[in-house]
DNA sequence: GGGGGCTATGGGGGG
DNA sequence: CATAGCCCCC
């Protein structure tokens, strides 16, 4: 068995040890968090409890399946009977077994929020108002953050404030939308994300059954991971879990209030204020020592997240030396930005043979990935570009899954709605709208109504046949696995016979993935997997479904390809890298225009940043372009104020840099931005390559032939000799001497590096 | 009812 | 720039 106290600092052991009663972690970023939370249950389950009285809340399922995997290396198998999992994963799986307690059937629908939006649409349309005035994205956020703060459709309608606001805003009709909404999504068996947590929320606090009780038995342990991102909904319910008359209060939660980056869904530090007050002799364990990066990172995070004034004070310090100074790229273009940090990324891969994986280019945006990925593909750097439009979001994937849904669950509104004219069977617009006025009128779901709707006899018979071939599906739900059933479904359906017609490249990808999805469904039903208490795993499309909706874009398999990672800052929470470039850093894009006008919006963007930068273990480099294509036109744009937080000793420039406008905030003094501009001068002289090559006259010699003593060529560097050659094959590092450059003496991986012969 | 082409509009982060 | 929604014609 591992020692794992062994591996843990003082302060960490004392968290990993007190085991009982109520412990909050304020864990800097790097500080070994996941050691002590990972240690923390293997302690627990080592002094005797069960593996599954011991629930742990994550924010992705890849941070609680690897956290699963490493606490198996100390307590073996029985890490298998953990719950943990997202908040929202582990909240439908015990939803699915009480839902009837909440008037809900146990294959109840998510709705993601494509469905949600078009079902507000609907209901918007339905009332007679104008979308342009009930924008969908405004009314499902009032809607989603009344949720999040426990406010029913009945408590808003009462709420003067609300009510206030919405007036304010133009919107008045907000609170029947949202009463209509929750009416709607019930009929249809139906919970948003949202609900996920909401309906388990009322399930605890209603209390039917004493089905509270049930699960503050069960989970004799709960921890909380990331925290600070936790809203209010999420806490209620963790206080319905924990807190009862005689409970030992064994919670503990983790996180850093300086990493707090999900406001904008109703995430709030409050609860960690809370927390210190709801729950006496807690005890608090703080951890600063940051083991991830070197000195300049650090404490230029400490500066950053300075310019914050509410925090809980924490400065995290590291003792892995100074380490590299941070780079700062100016570009004159997005596009210059993309070419010069793929040749950075190619440059660091040669000089510090750092492998792809260990390299990330974090950005604000998800729209901005295009110019790197445009570049690495020139560059032939394998990439892996994160979030955007996940595989379970494409359209033909949405289509097969709709027909899965109605299977499982035909008062689905959304899923009837979206296939039941795809592919097209003649039943359109007009008839549709019909059907959908008249099930509102009766109460009733479009799939009951349609057996009473006075329609055309081609749109009645059409929807007639429609419904009669779900319900052919349904029946053979009963003795086909899911798999063999998605199969079915995707030819009976029509849809194979549909994309087949498709020749397109891009019609062919579909059916690629609709294979794909297939084969997911296949590996689903054959994997054997059991419930934290030992059964087994039901595998039916149901659960397959619930699965499926809950997946997050950091749920993909793990890299195999050594790929650089592309991603939002957002994305990029909790993990680490060798080298990270941070891009895009211009005012109004980081900080986001939409951020800008109030200083918390100022403050979450500074900890976003604060996130960003913390992820690099040795190698730090930020990036802005002064001018970028965006939404079809160019914007000049001033340096991001963040960048100006950064006190110019942990600063470099990189390449050549010309004279700053400065950044957008004038107060912010003259020390820094003065520092900044002398810092980009001095630069310009110390990194730029003297010489560079034409490259019409530049013809790079085979890798295989550079031999020690020759004289070589180097595109940025110049002619150099070869001093000697290390390694074998595609690992020879050439270490050769530049003249005319500072540190002239480079380290040259060949495999990566153009060179050529000169003699 | 279906399809194509045009215009208007939004524009972030994600479970 | 991308996409949703609209109008028009078949």
């Amino acid at each position: 068995m591992v020692n794992y106290l062994s591996e843990l600092n003082e302060i960490q052991k004392k968290a990993v040890t007190t085991t009982e009663g109520p412990v909050l972690v304020v864990a800097g970023p790097g500080s070994g968090k996941t050691r002590v939370l990972t240690y923390r249950i293997a302690h627990i389950i080592n002094q005797g409890a069960a593996p599954w009285e011991v629930l742990t809340l994550t924010f992705t399922n890849k941070a609680a399946k690897e956290m699963k995997e490493r606490i198996s290396l100390v307590v073996g198998d029985r890490a298998n009977s953990l719950w943990a999992g997202t908040f929202h994963s582990v909240f439908s799986r015990i939803l699915r077994v009480e839902a009837d307690k909440v008037g809900y059937p146990s294959s109840f629908t998510i709705y993601d929020s494509d469905d949600t939006k078009s079902l507000l649409n609907s209901i918007i349309k339905g009332k007679g108002l104008d979308p342009k005035v009930y924008n969908v994205n405004t009314v499902r956020s009032r809607i989603s953050s009344a949720k999040s703060n426990i406010i029913s459709a009945t408590a808003y309608a009462n709420d003067q404030d609300k009510l206030m606001e919405d007036r304010m805003a133009k919107i008045p009709e907000v609170a029947d939308i949202y009463k209509q909404y929750v009416a709607r999504c019930k009929k249809a068996g139906a919970m948003d994300f949202d609900d996920l947590l909401y309906q388990l929320f009322l399930l605890l606090d209603r209390n039917p059954d004493n089905v509270r009780e049930k699960y503050q038995q069960k989970f004799k342990y709960v921890l909380v991971d990331e925290f600070q991102d936790t809203n209010s909904l999420q806490y209620a319910i963790l206080k319905l879990l924990v807190c009862y008359p005689g409970s030992p209060n064994n919670v503990c939660v983790v996180g850093d209030d300086a990493q707090s980056i999900y406001a904008f869904r109703g995430a709030t530090i409050k609860n960690i204020l809370d927390f210190q007050n709801d729950f006496k002799n807690l005890q608090t364990f703080k951890l600063e020592q940051n083991y991830r990066s070197t000195e300049h990172i650090v404490q230029a995070a400490n500066e950053v997240i300075t310019h914050n004034q509410k925090q809980i004070q924490k400065k995290i310090w590291s003792d892995k030396g100074s380490g590299q100074k941070i780079q700062v790229v100016q570009a004159m273009t997005d596009s210059e930005e993309g070419r010069r940090i793929a040749g950075m990324i190619v440059e660091q891969k040669t000089r510090y043979h750092l492998k792809n994986n260990e390299i990330a280019v974090l950005y604000r945006t998800n729209a901005q990935s295009r110019v790197f990925e445009e570049y690495l593909r020139r560059q032939n750097i394998l990439y892996r570009v994160y979030g955007g439009l996940s595989f379970y979001q494409r359209k033909e994937i949405k289509d097969l899954i709709a027909y899965l849904r109605l299977i499982v669950n035909p008062m689905d509104e959304e899923a009837f709605k979206r296939v039941i004219n795809y592919p097209k069977r003649g039943i359109g617009k007009t008839s549709t709208e019909k059907l959908t006025a008249l099930a509102s009128q009766l109460d009733k779901s479009l799939w009951e109504t349609v057996d009473v709707a006075p329609l055309p006899n081609k749109a009645r018979n059409s929807m007639l046949d429609f419904k009669k071939m779900i319900k052919h599906f349904q029946t053979k739900s009963t003795k086909d696995n899911a798999y063999e059933l998605a199969s079915l479904v995707a030819r009976q359906s029509g849809i194979i016979d549909q994309l087949k017609g498709d020749t397109t490249v891009e019609g062919m990808g579909r059916l690629d993935n609709i294979n794909a999805l297939l084969d997911g469904i296949s590996e689903f039903v054959e994997t054997d997997t059991l419930t934290p208490e030992g059964q087994p795993e039901d595998k039916s499309l149901a659960t397959y479904l619930q699965s499926i909706s809950l997946l997050t874009d950091q749920d993909k398999e793990e890299d195999v390809n050594n790929s650089v990672t592309l991603m939002s800052v957002h994305s990029a929470k909790g993990l680490e890298f060798k080298s990270v470039f941070v891009v895009g850093l211009e005012e109004k894009l980081f900080p986001s225009f939409m951020s800008m006008d109030s200083q918390e919006g100022l403050d979450e963007e500074r900890r976003l940043f604060y996130v960003a930068i913390t992820r690099a273990e040795q190698f730090l480099t930020l990036s802005f372009a002064r001018s970028r294509y965006r939404y079809g036109k160019t914007q000049d744009n001033r340096m991001s104020r963040f960048l100006m937080e950064i006190s110019p000793n942990h600063l470099e420039s990189a390449g050549s840099l010309h004279r700053t406008k400065g950044g957008g905030n004038q107060g912010s003094g003259g020390r820094v931005s003065s520092g900044v501009k002398g810092n980009f001068a001095r630069n310009r002289r110390s990194s730029k390559p003297s010489v560079v090559i034409d490259p019409k006259n530049f013809h790079p010699s085979p890798s295989e032939s550079i031999q020690t003593g020759m004289k070589v060529l180097h595109m940025r560097f110049g002619e150099g000799k070869v001093l000697s050659v290390d390694g074998a094959e595609a690992s020879r590092i050439a270490t050769i001497f530049f003249k005319g450059i500072d540190n002239p003496q480079k380290k040259i991986m060949l495999k990566f590096a153009k060179l050529q012969i000169v003699t």
